[in-house]
DNA sequence: AACTATTTATAAGA
DNA sequence: TTCTTATAAATAGTT
């Protein structure tokens, strides 16, 4: 089985041209990830379905561990539906729904989501 | 600054007891996380806020990068309800429950939660 | 709350 | 789509 070698970054010599060391940076460099739309659609569906994968996954974990209730709904841009429901969804939506009401606009803004 | 040093696994002696090796594998060696519920309340209250924390980003990371309409609802053992909606939370959840009407019970059985 | 070793997620490539 | 591997990111345990 061949072993295909990423090529690593402290190999390079420090004498490199930053003209070529800007094009080893294309193949070499797992960029940070700019978290923006992604504008390939290949690579966008490859990346929904594997960090998809991974979201329900740590929503399931969270669930277990902290014994929390929770709904997960994905829509994908196709409009097919993922969704995860700690317990029952119909359950977990209802009690969302009745806290809408109770505290009308007045819930905390947006949970955490700020980075 | 004092820079607390784990200790590592690969400076112990070889030579060590089996007992010795027990006992130290206590404090060093970090489990693997077993996902079952955490017994003890205070880390299960740690762990609810770090974890629902990245799950949060996790969903936003989702939905920026993939384009996608994203719904998450937790509720914590208090009562007290987190929520995440990528455009509008009723947006998704009315798409939600119109889905769901149509498709009736024939929906995927639960996406991709199979480890 | 902050720190760090380790585990886990994942981007890129095949 | 599935597998591999290098690297980034999350997080458990500690202070």
């Amino acid at each position: 089985m061949h072993t295909h070698q990423y090529p690593v970054k402290g190999l390079i010599p420090d004498n490199i041209s930053s003209s070529a060391l800007q094009r080893l940076d294309m193949r070499m460099v797992r960029q940070k990830t700019q978290i923006r739309k992604i504008e390939n659609l290949a690579a966008r569906q490859v990346t929904f379905s594997k960090r998809r994968r991974g979201l329900f996954k740590k929503a399931q974990e969270l669930s277990t561990l902290c014994d929390v209730d929770i709904a997960l709904i994905v829509f994908s841009a196709t409009g097919k539906l993922f969704h995860y429901p700690s317990s029952s969804m119909n359950q977990v939506l209802e009690r969302h729904r009745l806290q809408s009401q109770n505290v009308g606009e007045l819930q905390q803004p947006s949970q955490e989501m700020q980075e």
